[in-house]
DNA sequence: AGCACGCCGACT
DNA sequence: GTCGGCGTGCTC
């Protein structure tokens, strides 16, 4: 007998959960978990799919993160649709669910990040006119004209642009292609990258190069994974070396695919232009500044394969990589990997992850590792191959300090007499100088000589930067602009504001003072806000078109000036006084970074390092050339006070509108915070500009061992913690910014 | 993140 | 009397 009491045919549903498969899908929200959503009957879905679903009143897109085969969907809304884009690897999915755990952050807005570029959209097109041959019925001059404009080639533009081209009315065009006189057809706008060239002859490589790329290849043959450090001091050629490795990661698999990080945009179209000159074709650009189109195509040609080589700032790490083999994290060093507002991520750190959970390659390239880097070469995490000799060179420069206690700039000045007296011997002598200081504009204050007022944004504590040359007053954390006032804002006086301190745009005031005859310029993201008008300024200096150079940080980051023979650092104390646990460090990798651009084949260069703390042991070291020895000591000392790259920290960021609604939050977040015997919470404090966009701001600092799982210890106090709607409050492992 | 719902000031 | 300000809370 058959018992069919069970058959979903004979339950009439009104009754139980109908059963279908039910999708879980993460929604580009910051929400910590996926939503469910049933399974409509004919819909084939997998894991990684992108779906619209409905969400509230709207449809929104998401990524569907796993299927529970036949399970109770309730009354669980159906997916709407399944989305036409290639699904997100496995490898994507599970660096997201990582690394929502290890930042904290929840899993929606991890994808977020992933989801940049993920569009059905067809890819834009653009249409293509073309003559067909047949002649009009009926010739007018303005036909004529737009005729004679197609005559050469077809061309490339909107049938309006043709038009204007033609200096007649858009009814014209339309009419010849009514009258079958012009053809229109349609290309995409933005192509496929070429496939590189493997077997094109690749530069020679120096000995130093040759003996790099042995080491590392002999690492792969053994089958090491472990990231492998290339430590080259500036001019060693580490670019070529790693273009090579990278040459063979895509040749032995004809699918692979590499990424090359840079830290930020400026530097992208430097490396787009190696890459290009090495494989004969140019790879892939990616990074915030490009617009959605070019977007869309990008993620499109990731996710096929067809791009192999890709360049890109740090959001490249979170593409949908097919077959992804390699990843370069270039000057690797650089605090511009470290993402400290909004999600808190370093890109260097999720690369090394991202990399295992594709089984790629990693190597991290940098004149002046960081200490946290050096620190795993040491415990054996991490290879290193070390590149000493700098190309034709005349070896480091000589490194000397200038006592700013003893030798005092005039008043409102910031040149000292030796560094002055320096600057004209090599002018005279026909060579370039370059000036350092890290400090963009006029001044970094201006203050009331009446009464005293300090000019600050709106609704925030950070000073306003003047800008002489565009007559601003210029908030660097949130942008705020406003034109420079005749009379202070609290007490009326006018013409009593009054500049404090330097920036580049008062030194190079002052060096054209000392030095009216001598040709010079500042660099800085003002004067260069984009790559053409970098190249244009690196081009200048290698025509030797500039005597002297006034330059902010944008100076250390991997330009070449190959006829540079003095370097000044002009505060060397500025990046010291911050007191943050990185400042000693930072201070030499940019001194290094800085100075070694001086000397050339037959000139050895001269750095001069203007600093009040001599004694410092960063600055000492430098001067005596023994960077193994400051290494040694910043490492001792980080190890005897538990940081990092001995121990762990995070920090628990709170800010909201209403001061006595953050003060009682920050008192119940540090009465709920967990309990662990090995780690240390330190707060609430105020962080050094304790208001911003006329949000107060607070802070908890933790730091635990090494093997201790802060991530779970953050996530734990969050949970534990309500906070309402009017408080933020964000976790940031591994900060860097906590002074 | 959006988008609704909800309570308090200046207007047709 | 409403229109609308943005604080609070929810979305499978």
């Amino acid at each position: 007998m058959v018992d069919l009491s069970n058959l979903s045919l004979f339950n009439d549903g009104a009754d139980t959960a109908s059963l279908a498969d039910r999708a879980r899908v993460v929604l580009p929200l910051p929400v910590a978990e996926p939503f469910d959503y049933a399974v409509p009957a004919g819909m084939v879905l997998g894991a990684g799919d992108h779906v619209m679903v409905p969400l509230g009143p709207r449809l929104v897109q998401g990524v569907v993160w796993g299927i529970e085969k036949s399970a109770a969907v309730g009354n669980l809304k159906p997916v709407e649709r399944r989305l036409d884009i290639a699904p997100l690897p496995d490898a994507s999915r599970r660096f997201f669910d990582w690394m929502s755990a290890y930042i904290c952050a929840p899993i929606g807005q991890v994808v977020r990040l992933g989801l940049r570029g993920a569009s059905p959209d067809p890819l834009p097109q653009t249409s293509v006119l073309h003559l067909t041959g047949r002649l009009p019925d009926r010739a007018s001059a303005a036909r004529t004209s737009v005729m004679g404009a197609l005559r050469e080639s077809p061309v490339k533009c909107s049938q309006a642009d043709l038009a204007k081209a033609a200096g007649c009315s858009p009814g014209v065009v339309r009419g010849l292609i009514d009258a079958g006189v012009i053809a229109v057809s349609f290309r995409p706008v933005f192509t496929p990258p070429e496939a590189p060239d493997l077997l094109r002859d690749g530069l020679s490589l120096r000995p130093a190069q040759r003996e790099a790329l042995d080491a590392i290849r002999a690492h792969a043959m053994e089958g090491g994974s472990e990231p492998l450090l290339i430590n080259g001091v500036t001019g060693s050629g580490k670019t070529e070396v790693f273009l090579e490795a990278l040459r063979d990661v895509l040749l032995c698999d004809e699918r692979a695919q590499v990424l090359i990080l840079v830290p930020e945009i400026a530097l992208t179209d430097a490396l787009l232009n190696r890459v290009t000159e090495r494989f004969g074709a140019a790879p892939l650009a990616w990074h915030s500044g490009i617009g959605p189109g070019a977007r869309r195509a990008a993620f499109q040609f990731v996710a096929d394969g067809r791009a192999r080589i890709v360049v890109g700032a740090r959001s490249a790490l979170f593409l949908p990589f097919a077959h992804l083999k390699a990843i370069v994290i270039d000057e690797e060093h650089d605090g511009s990997y470290k993402q400290d507002e909004g999600l808190c991520y370093h890109a260097r750190d999720l690369a090394v992850v991202r990399a295992k959970h594709c089984d790629a390659r990693l190597y991290l390239a940098s004149a002046t590792p960081s200490l946290e880097t050096i620190a795993n070469v040491r415990r054996g995490r991490y290879r290193e191959v070390v590149m000493s000799a700098r190309a034709g060179s005349a070896g480091m420069p000589e490194v000397s300090l200038i006592n700013l206690v003893q030798e005092p700039p005039e008043r409102d000045h910031w040149l000292s007499q030796p560094l002055v007296r320096a600057i004209c011997e090599n002018w005279a002598a026909g060579d370039q100088t370059l000036l350092y200081l890290n400090r963009r504009g006029y001044a970094p204050l201006v203050i009331c000589r009446a009464c005293g007022h300090r000019m600050k944004a709106p609704d925030s504590d950070s000073w306003l930067v003047e800008h002489r040359y565009s007559g601003m007053l210029i908030c660097h954390r949130t942008g705020f602009t406003m034109r420079k006032p005749k009379a202070c804002p609290k007490c009326q006086a006018e013409d009593k504001l009054h500049a404090v301190g330097p920036g580049v745009e008062r030194l190079h005031e002052e060096v054209r003072a000392r030095f009216p005859d001598a040709r010079t310029a500042i660099f800085s993201s003002d004067t260069a806000p984009d790559a053409e008008r970098v190249l244009h300024l690196v081009g200048a200096m290698e025509r030797r078109e500039i005597d002297i150079l006034i330059g902010t940080q944008i100076v250390a980051k991997g330009h070449n000036f190959p006829h540079l023979t003095l370097v000044g650092v002009v505060d060397a104390d500025l990046a010291l006084r911050g007191g943050d646990l990185r400042a000693a460090e930072r201070t030499a990798q940019v001194a290094i970074q800085v100075t070694g651009r001086a000397g050339r084949a037959d000139k050895p260069g001269r750095a001069l390092i203007q600093t009040s703390m001599p004694d410092h042991p960063a600055l000492a070291a430098l001067a005596r050339r023994d960077l193994a020895g400051f290494v040694e000591a910043e490492l001792a000392d980080r190890e005897a006070t538990g940081m990092p790259p001995f121990g762990r920290l995070a920090l628990f960021n709170f800010s909201g509108r209403q001061l006595p609604v953050l003060e009682e939050v920050t008192r119940l977040a540090g009465r709920v915070a967990p309990q662990a015997v090995r780690v240390e919470v330190l707060g609430p404090s105020d962080p050094h500009i304790a208001v911003l966009r006329g949000q107060w701001r607070k802070r908890f600092l933790v730091r635990a061992p090494l093997d201790f799982d802060l991530s779970a210890f953050m996530r734990d106090w969050r949970a534990a913690l309500k906070v309402p709607a009017s408080v933020r409050a964000g976790i940031d492992i591994d900060p860097y910014n906590f002074a």
